[in-house]
RNA sequence: GCAGGGAUGGCGGAGCUCGGUCAAACGCGGCAGACUCAAGAUCUGUUGACUUAGGUCUACGAGAGUUCAAACCAGGAACAAAUCUCUCUCCCUGCACCA
């Protein structure tokens, strides 16, 4: 058995003392490969690996394709959820230690990560030593991490620049909002992790008919403004008469509370939801006079607490409504007016076309009672969730297919009534909008609270939306490499949509925002530019440059913004060497950037990080390619922590060692599409790692000698696949490539054994050209077999290498493949016809190669796509014309699709038919003879073809047995 | 809701850019055989249905639609969709202050 961990050792020692990875500027094109720095909130599991395993497989490439490549890494330690970790672990949150515990991190480990300092660095360790036995590249002098000293001083630079430019500007922002902490709330601040989902509402105000206040109804659906019928309030409730909207309003008073932090409130007086029971409102629109009723799902808590009522197609309303005139409450005179027809294949009827329930026969004049119906309510025993599900498919439905049957925008879709009519009735001053949290169940921040919206003023944001630099971003996209291709749809749809993005936040780690110093910097805003810093870092580091002395002269001066390197020098203090060679060296390796990512990131960090780019820098340092991989899948599933299905980075790399984990993460899938993780897979590509170590050893025992026709097979085969796996490489299609390069090669190597091949040149030529080629995926493996090999030099000082395109030939290929399917066929003619239980055994099989005539006969007829013209072909007039006329006639039909093949004289057939006799008895387990048409008796010899020999199996009969 | 992507055989997953060479690569899994005292691993074959000669039929979420070149001679008619169009159903991803 292999024993990687024993490999991943041996060669991470060698690898560190040769100091391989590190490179500096030569006289070699310089590449600079990066991944997205890892966030250091929790340890990395296989699936990260993804985008750091292909960013190095792609590093040691170019390596090898003779480039000077650095792949460097640093570690972003800014923002808060190191911060939410740290709290959760202080308070004893019993979850997050479960948590932690399922990525491996052992209890006492855990406690030590009380502040978000300890928890980075701490995570810092664990993922630094995960990269390096993953067998990553990495030059570890250009490290750093994004709470550095020197990054920060960088940071400021950089949004001292977008200030500048005009790409800081202040807003307001309407965010989740925990009033018990005062802070804002994102995903990792509530309880299970649900981001809160911020929408906007109409609040349609109706004026109280005895005085100037008004009932702010709020809703999502303006356009049944023509079917209210009378307003809900909740009777048991407290409600207020507040100024808001520049209008008196009754409010639920908890909703008054909830929408201060939103807009102005001022609250004038009390009032008890009883009270408002019996007043009478007016539809603005329609001026009927509306009783104010009390409405059993009306909550105090959400929105304005006053809800408009439309019962024929507001499910909730309809119940509401038809409770009270059962319980004998006196509703006055409430009809249910259809205001919305929804007809989807022009009979007039439609209602629950979508749903799988049965809807025949469901009496669709009232529907929200149709869609009740529908869902299964069916009166008293009725539950809300079955409300609530027909409220649901009714808005759906309504607002997919509905058209108004009422008001002013009769016949008009509703989805488009909508919109005028909301924006008619906002003119009028009667809608206004208010914004609400949309989860379906209520958000809570961890500390127990009710998240709500709060609306932010005076906060900075960068300025995505700059027309300037978006037409600046939109006319480079073309020019850069994006791999897969598809990602450049992403891109450009990203770029058309993005716009203001926060650029500060009030908490966490990072740098301090320079407009505002009691704020941190956003962290996806303070990750843009950095990989310029991994070009001159440990020059700084050194120099013994600080970080005080990293003035914005400098940086002026390194990023080129600036050429007076006198004042640098003079006001930083760093010597003009050292300056020039951060200028230099970051142009030398901006050259050619390689950003890789997970597909996750192009509509944040990999649009910023162009945007970014292109904002502040110059031309020569902007993005060349950018690689946007897939996701990782653990046993076909999703890894998460609720499945309990994570497995940590060092974990796996353990268990399933670094090299078969990397090709499959790397190999496995295309780029674009999720990768699956299988341990029947990794199992498999052990076994076969197994078998070419084996094989690698059995090679001494050869012996080299001429060549045979295998022997050419081989190096056709090798040669070809050099060809295919190269172009494949740059295209960044890696699973095609290691198909051919490790799969195919395996079988290759089979079948040239099993052919009774054993030319120690050849398969060592072989041997030593696979494995260059298969080292950039298992690049541990690789060198290991590359000493077995005899090799004492490392495989990285090697190159990949370069088809030798005299030694590729078709016909070799072809012939070979001949006689596969000539065996294949066999076998299942054996098959099929020693069925017939008669006891009949086959004496030898005929193989009959077709007549030269054919094959010429073959090409003409390619070539003219005609049968007449091939006929009258002067080049067949040798031919017999009725021979000819049946031969060419099979193909008739579908003669537009036939293909040209491989151009194979009859006699190379023979003899290499004649060569396999042997091998081909052997396969179908019969004699077997070869015959050539013109001399062959049997009656089956016509259907030779070209390509396909026509096969005959003579059979004994049984009483002769 | 908005935007993007997808639906292929027991499973995963190619192919669909340029409709005929696709019963559909490759890998799992299943079955049979070899090896072994045995199991595992490995190797070989097989794995839609039917079939006594290399073939036929049915199939690529559901439903509908669409069109072309050529075929010993002459005149006439005509064929094909995983792949194109539309509709539906279902699934996945992103949607902002969050890495």
């Amino acid at each position: 058995m292999i024993d990687y961990q024993k490999i991943e050792e041996k060669w991470l020692k060698i690898w560190e003392e040769s100091g391989i990875f590190k490179s500096d500027p030569d006289e070699r094109e310089g590449i600079m490969v990066t991944a997205a720095f890892p966030y250091l909130n929790m340890p990395l599991h296989i699936g990260h690996l993804r985008t750091y395993s292909t960013a190095d497989a792609y590093a040691r490439y170019m390596r090898l394709k003779g480039f000077n490549v650095i792949y460097p890494m640093g570690f972003h330690k800014t923002g808060t959820p190191a911060l939410a970790i740290a709290k959760r672990v202080v308070s004893g949150d019993a979850e997050i230690v479960e948590i932690l515990k399922a990525y491996g991190v052992p209890d006492d480990d855990i406690r030590t990560m009380r502040d978000p300092l300890s928890v980075t660095n701490y995570f810092h360790e664990i993922t630094s030593r995960g990269f390096h036995k993953s067998g990553l590249s990495i030059d570890w002098r250009r490290t750093f991490t994004s709470i550095d000293a020197k990054y920060s001083k960088m940071i400021e630079w950089q949004f001292q620049k977008l200030k500048e430019k005009g790409y800081l500007v202040k807003g307001t922002h309407i965010i989740g909002w925990c009033t018990n902490e005062q802070n804002p709330v994102g995903q990792h601040d509530t309880k299970g992790d649900v981001q809160p989902e911020i929408e906007s509402m109409n609040v349609i105000l109706f004026k109280d008919t005895e005085s100037d206040i008004y009932f702010p109804c709020a809703t999502y659906r303006p356009e049944t403004i023509y079917g209210v019928t009378n307003i809900f309030v909740k009777d048991d409730a407290d409600y207020v008469i507040a100024e808001i909207f520049g209008l008196r309003c009754y409010l639920a008073k908890r909703c008054s509370e909830l929408l201060r932090y939103q807009t102005d409130v001022r609250v004038i007086g009390e009032v008890s939801g009883r009270d408002l029971l019996g007043r009478y409102a007016i539809n603005p629109i329609t001026e009927d006079k509306l009783p104010v009723l009390p409405g059993f799902f009306v909550r105090d808590d959400f929105a304005t607490g006053v809800v408009m009522s439309v019962p024929s197609h507001a499910p909730f309303d309809y119940v509401a409504i038809e409770n009270l005139r059962s319980s004998g409450y006196n509703i006055g005179n409430i009809g249910y007016n259809r205001l919305i027809d929804v007809d989807r294949d022009g009979n007039g009827k439609g209602i629950g076309r979508s749903s799988k329930s049965d809807v025949n026969g469901v009496d669709e004049s009232i529907p929200a009672r149709a869609y009740l119906y529908i869902s299964g309510y069916h009166g008293e025993n009725g539950t809300e969730s079955e409300i609530e599900s027909a409220t649901k498919l009714e808005y759906r439905e309504e607002e997919k297919w509905g058209r108004m049957a009422v008001g002013d925008y009769k016949g008009m879709e509703v989805s488009k009534a909508r919109e005028l009519i909301s924006e008619s009735m906002r003119g009028k001053g009667i809608e206004k909008s208010i914004s609400i949290i949309g989860n379906e169940d209520q958000v809570y921040c961890r500390c127990g609270t009710v998240v709500i919206p709060k609306l932010v003023n005076d906060q900075w944001f960068i300025d995505y939306g700059n027309k300037e630099l978006k037409e600046r971003a939109i006319e480079y996209l073309p020019n850069m490499r994006i791999y897969p291709e598809s990602a450049r749809k992403s891109f450009s749809i990203a770029f058309g949509w993005i716009d203001l993005r926060a650029a500060e936040r009030s908490q966490g780690l990072g740098t301090r925002f320079p407009l505002n110093p009691s704020h941190i910097i956003e962290s996806l805003s303070d990750s843009t530019i950095y990989t310029t810093m991994y070009t001159y870092i440990h020059i700084l580091e050194s120099r013994g440059v600080s970080a005080e002395q990293l003035n914005y002269d400098f940086f002026d001066f390194v990023y080129n913004i600036s050429d007076d390197v006198d004042t640098a020098a003079k006001s930083t203090g760093i010597d003009v060497v050292t300056l020039k060679r951060c200028k230099d060296e970051l142009r030398y390796w901006y050259r050619f950037t390689s950003r890789h990512s997970g597909s996750d990131l192009i509509t944040n960090h990999l649009t910023m990080y162009i945007f970014n780019h292109l904002g502040i820098l110059g031309k020569e340092l902007w993005p060349k390619q950018i690689v946007a991989n897939g996701l990782l899948n653990y046993e076909g599933k999703k890894m998460s922590k609720s499945m309990g299905n994570i497995v940590p980075l060092n974990d796996g790399i353990e268990k399933f060692g670094a090299d078969p984990l990397r090709f499959i993460e790397i190999a496995g899938s295309d780029v674009e599409s999720e990768a699956d993780f299988r341990t029947a897979d990794c199992e498999n590509i052990k076994a076969k790692n197994e078998w070419l170590l084996n094989m690698i050893r059995s090679v001494n025992g050869l012996r080299s000698r001429h060549l045979n026709h295998i022997d050419y097979w081989l190096y056709s085969k090798l040669n070809s696949k050099i060809t295919r796996a190269t172009d494949a490489m740059d295209g960044f299609m890696l699973r095609q490539a290691y198909i051919d390069i490790y799969y195919n090669s395996i079988s290759e190597l089979r079948h040239y054994i099993s052919r009774g091949g054993d030319n120690q040149a050849v398969v060592t030529e072989f041997l030593d050209k696979m494995i260059i080629m298969l080292s950039p995926v298992m690049c541990f493996f690789a060198e290991e077999m590359w000493s077995e090999l005899g090799h004492t030099d490392l495989i990285e000082r090697e190159r990949w290498p370069v088809a030798d395109r005299s030694m590729i030939s078709e016909s070799i290929e072809r012939l070979e493949e001949m006689v596969e399917s000539t065996i294949s066929d066999i076998n299942d003619i054996i098959g099929l016809t020693s069925r017939d239980g008669s006891g009949r055994r086959v004496r030898e099989v005929r193989v009959i190669i077709a007549a030269e005539w054919k094959s010429r006969a073959y090409g003409i007829l390619v070539e003219r796509k005609s049968v007449s013209d091939a006929m009258k072909d002067i080049s067949l007039s040798d031919i017999d014309k009725q021979k000819l006329s049946a031969f060419l006639l099979q193909f008739a039909k579908r003669i537009n699709y036939i293909g040209r093949e491989v151009d194979i004289s009859a006699d190379d057939v023979i003899n290499s038919f004649r060569d396999s006799v042997d091998y081909i008895s052997k396969a179908v387990g019969h004699s077997v003879v070869i015959e050539y048409e013109p001399e062959s008796v049997s009656e089956r010899a016509s259907r030779a073809l070209p390509f396909k020999p026509a096969i005959e199996v003579v059979w004994v009969g049984p009483e002769q047995n």
